[in-house]
DNA sequence: ATTGGCCCAATGGTCCAACCAATTTAGGTG
DNA sequence: CACCTAAATTGGTTGGACCATTGGGCCAAT
């Protein structure tokens, strides 16, 4: 006879020493108040009072440290680098990320879901500061455009994510900042590509008119164009490089 | 003038030994072919042959179980538990996620952009064995939801992770996946929300409709929807728990 | 032939004590 | 005060030891 092993006997948990060392820091941080930027305990006294080896510490730290949340500097301290709440989320994406075609074509896809969205709700949500925010962050892009006579990264980059923070959605300036290495490939290996980005810069005024006008159709609309653009670049790339290849 | 710091601009990766044992062992694991669920050296070995502490390879070993990318099972091994590649990136996502109504509208938002991208490219490149696996997640929800009269968590998940697997990008799939956890709490804390999602249940179709047409407005379209009725029941939620602590 | 108990080697988890390397701090010197 | 130096502080690394769990092999009972 065989039988059917209910699911919930499954998921008996030893709880850790270092899992332990970090509910106790959660509750060391929030119950002092620390602050991002704020200096933790050094290891040496973490361990003499939570009752554990250094070791212990030290590998509890090493998780944080890998999750961003804190950062160690050797013969200063320990430093909070992020909030840290009870109940928080980590999310440890390891994404295949190539310099390929499909690769980058893969997170310009990711960004436009993302990208779309953040501006209907920019043009739902955004105050008038955060208008302003947006067309400083425009302004700054459109100068350096013209003085380098070519899209600027940085620029382009800060305008984005002013899209993003102003879309009242915390999540999405996170995901995005956290994706940020991953975009950015795109002017590391343009793919041959001159004036990488060119097309696209008339489309962050219009999309900036679109959310300062309250028009979340309109934004949506505009930020697809957006991408679009940098997707026909992309593909363009892709060509070159297969001509390339044809002539050697 | 105020400027926008890039939230990630931390990259001086001050090549420590640790961040050598993982080079190496991206180059043990790429150049014996090891898929995940293969078995790694042990720790000790590591620790030989690197000619490093066995330590610093816990150190090591402890990031990347972080990442998700190896499980360690006491007295058995360390094992590997994603594919590993030279040109990685792990986006590791730490997001203050409570269980209160503005978060949960937080992760919907995201949730919408993805969605309805995914839904998106999924009708446009879906092939007909896709389109099959697609209906046979549908007809499983279906036959649940009469089964119990409700939505059923795990193959309403199922049904989504397939038009996410469908869509022919693998970040999606991933992304998604770690998000897991975070969009499962609707089903753990509805809110008081009886019938949760019972109102999504008709859009599960015409979005797999829309799919099989490969018709990809369409299909953005009824994704829209679905989040939307999604979006209603939380809202509806929230007022339930407003009216009774008006009463209390 | 199968089940269950038992032992034992292997493996990850923890601990300790010491030392190294980078940083900070405290004095001291001009 | 400005500058340099030495000491204290702190994270990083090492080697060795022991504990807890796992898995395989062996054997007796069924």
């Amino acid at each position: 006879m065989r039988f059917v092993i209910s699911p919930i006997l499954a998921p008996v948990h030893t709880s850790s020493r270092d899992d332990a060392v970090l509910h106790a820091l959660v509750d060391f941080v929030t119950g002092e108040g620390l602050r991002p930027g704020d200096r933790l305990p050094t290891e040496r006294e973490l361990a003499e009072h939570l009752k554990v080896s250094r070791t212990t510490v030290r590998e509890a730290l090493t998780r944080w440290q890998e999750l961003g949340l804190v950062e160690r500097r050797q013969g200063s301290g320990t430093y909070l680098k992020s909030a840290v709440t009870r109940n928080m989320l980590h999310l440890p994406l390891t994404l295949p990320s190539g310099n390929d075609f499909n690769s980058l074509m893969h997170t310009l896809e990711i960004r436009r879901g993302l990208e779309a969205e953040a501006a209907v709700l920019s043009a739902e949500r955004a105050s008038d500061a955060d208008i302003a925010f947006i067309e400083q962050q425009l302004i700054r892009m459109e100068e350096a455009f013209h003085a380098r006579h070519g899209m600027s990264a940085d620029e382009d980059w800060d305008f984005h994510l002013a899209v993003f923070r102003t879309s009242g959605n915390p999540l999405f300036e996170q995901i995005i900042a956290a994706m940020y290495e991953m975009f950015h490939r795109f002017w590391e290996h343009p793919l041959g590509v001159r004036d990488f980005g060119h097309a696209s810069f008339p489309y962050h005024r219009t999309l900036f008119n679109a959310i300062a006008a309250r028009d979340p159709v309109a934004a949506r609309a505009e930020a697809l164009k957006l991408i679009a653009t940098v997707e026909d670049d992309l593909r363009r790339g892709a060509a070159n490089l297969k001509k390339q290849s044809k002539k050697s």
